[in-house]
DNA sequence: CGTCTTTGACCTGCGC
DNA sequence: GCGCAGGTCAAAGACG
């Protein structure tokens, strides 16, 4: 190496060439500080501007680079054009060295091209060095390829992980809060024992009523199914004290549900197989996780759309199992489930409105456990996303009161024709109606304060079968030609603004009082579907769906004719059950 | 023959 | 306790 090729790394961020001479008419164009004392000449290749370039590959002629991993070299060269030597444009780009051995295998390309012999360089104008050159930036092209998709490779292993790992963290969470709760109750039980004939007394000696006062449900559940029992205690006409006592309906209610969950869902029966041993079994503990499942069926979000088919097509395989005539309602109510996978939990029921019968019901109940199909994750994901939010949102307040108008503006803070919740029904209940004509007017964005500024999912990646990611509602959207990128971008700028307002709006994050608002992902999706944007995108898209199959269905939301988005404090919505 | 739908029976919660 | 209504099961039939 007479020419001195060699590689210097003066610190960890800066690294260049040098070299003794001019190389194959190339001028390296050292900067006078990076001469150095042993006649050296330092080409730093840190740089981001073009004059501190200094790169050095083979053959001459055009614009060469050397790409070392992230760093990619230009060359700074000068032509002889008749005798004239022409400088050419040179710039650098990024030039971030991660890995000496990338360095060094870069060095060693520089260095072999360096070695050849002068007599075979052409002066760059030829054919040859015209494909020579065409066919080396062909090949770094498919460098830079295979490192971008190592790279994608590498973070979608990471997103992978991330998921699992806040899945796990999540059913760790529940079990801890499962066990704090079981460790209170006894203790608390007593006390509420006391409490309550104390109020009791006092209530007789004063000669007014008893106000039903707000137990938490003592039943093995997490906190959030004590969430949502409370906020179906406070919509019933009896005392939530006998129920919080001996024997009480309520509890009756909510161990015969789980009984029955866990004789269907539980992990020994398999699929939808009855199991009778467990049918029998009423006294069992329930799992933990089934009492989450238990509360996530709990939550039900209800779509009407205007539709003459049967079903709408929400991209999930779906097999009838019941059909019964509900009451004040003509039409019979078919009870579907989700049979895309062994033991999904989720089903549907699909109904026509009394009132209307080119309105078709569909109220959807429980989370996908298994991944989806593109047609079927814009669905899933929105439905979730409003089950979550509900689940989330039917905190009690400090007071312990439950403030459904609260889970009204958080779930869709502009809603009013568009989504409505239920909170008298049996299961609390999220009413998207997607048959509503629009009001451009109330296309705005919604207040500050009930965004949840979580920063999104990375929903946009492949599906990962996390048991909580919110996966029910509206991901027929998702790559369904017509909707994919309207959706994807969409939850881009959401996430974008999300976090934008998270960083800018560190108040928002109040409701996280509540434990299960650090669900983020839940939180975050349900985030995305209080965007009035998405909403109406939601609706825009599953309206195009029903619309795409039965063209006739004029009066129904299009991409052009977006339902309307506003505030109702209504709790008492035209619910897919007529009779409650 | 396997899958899906139909449909009557059964179970459970709740109101009276 | 009884009846009603919602929800589910499971046998039977239909279908490809």
């Amino acid at each position: 190496m007479d020419r001195g090729w060699g590689l210097t790394l003066e610190n960890s961020d800066r690294v260049g060439f040098f070299a003794k001479e001019p190389v194959f008419g190339f001028n390296l164009s050292p900067r006078l500080d990076h001469h150095r004392s042993d006649g050296l000449m330092m080409f730093p290749v840190n740089s981001g501007a073009g004059e501190d370039n200094a790169a050095v590959s083979s053959p001459p002629g055009g614009e060469q680079r050397v790409v070392l991993g992230e760093v990619d070299f230009f060359a700074e060269k000068k032509k002889p054009v008749n005798g004239v030597v022409k400088k050419e444009t040179s710039h650098a780009e990024t030039s971030t060295f991660r890995d000496v051995d990338v360095i060094n295998t870069g060095l060693q390309l520089v260095t072999a091209n360096t070695g050849s012999d002068q007599s075979t360089v052409d002066d760059g104008m030829s054919p040859d060095s015209e494909d020579k050159r065409a066919r080396n930036e062909l090949a770094q092209l498919q460098v830079e390829l295979e490192r971008m998709n190592a790279e994608n490779q590498r973070l979608r292993g990471m997103l992978t992980q991330v998921s699992n790992n806040y899945s796990a963290l999540q059913m760790h969470l529940i079990t801890l809060m499962q066990q704090q709760h079981n460790s209170r109750a006894d203790s608390t039980q007593e006390q509420e024992v006391v409490d309550r004939k104390s109020e009791e007394t006092k209530s007789a000696v004063n000669g007014g009523p008893i106000v039903p006062r707000q137990f938490l449900d003592l039943a093995p559940a997490a906190v959030a199914a004590a969430a949502v029992s409370q906020m179906a205690d406070e919509h019933s006409n009896s005392s939530s004290e006998e129920r919080t006592l001996s024997g009480s309906p309520h509890n009756n209610t909510e161990l015969s549900r789980n009984k029955r969950i866990g004789r269907e869902e539980s992990p020994e029966s398999e699929g939808w197989a009855p199991n009778k041993a467990l049918k029998l079994n009423s006294n069992s503990t329930k799992p933990v996780d089934q009492s989450a499942e238990a509360t996530m069926r709990k939550a039900r979000v209800s779509v009407r759309a205007r539709s003459e088919a049967p079903m709408i097509s929400d991209g999930c395989q779906w097999r009838k199992y019941g059909q019964k005539m509900a009451k004040g309602n003509p039409c019979p109510r078919a009870y579907y489930r989700c049979t895309m996978a062994v033991g999904c939990p989720v089903r549907k029921q699909v109904q026509r409105c009394a009132d209307d019968r080119t309105i078709l019901i569909t109220t959807y109940e429980g989370t996908h456990n298994h991944p989806l199909p593109p047609a079927a994750m814009a669905m899933a994901s929105t439905t979730s996303a409003a089950a979550n939010m509900l689940l989330s949102g039917s905190m009690p307040s400090a007071d312990g009161v439950m403030n459904p108008n609260f889970l009204a503006r958080t779930i869709l803070p502009c809603s009013s024709n568009m989504a409505t919740i239920s909170a008298s029904a049996p299961f609390p209940t999220v009413t998207l109606d997607l048959t509503q004509t629009p009001n451009p007017l109330q296309f705005q964005r919604p207040p500050a304060q009930f965004q949840v500024p979580f920063p999104l999912p990375p929903q946009n990646f492949a599906p990962v079968p996390t048991p909580s990611v919110p996966q029910v509602f509206g991901q027929a959207l998702y790559n369904q030609s017509k909707f994919s990128g309207l959706q994807m971008s969409q939850e881009s700028t959401d996430a974008a603004q999300l976090q934008g307002q998270s960083s800018q709006h560190p108040q928002l994050h109040q409701p996280q009082a509540h434990p299960l608002f650090s669900d983020t992902l839940s939180a975050a999706t349900a985030a995305i579907t209080a965007d009035p944007n998405f909403t109406a995108a939601l609706a825009a898209a599953i309206s195009s769906i029903i619309g795409g199959s039965h063209q006739n269905n004029t009066n129904q939301s299009t991409p052009n004719n977006h339902p309307n988005v506003n505030t109702s404090n209504s709790n008492k919505s035209c619910s897919s059950f007529p009779g409650n």
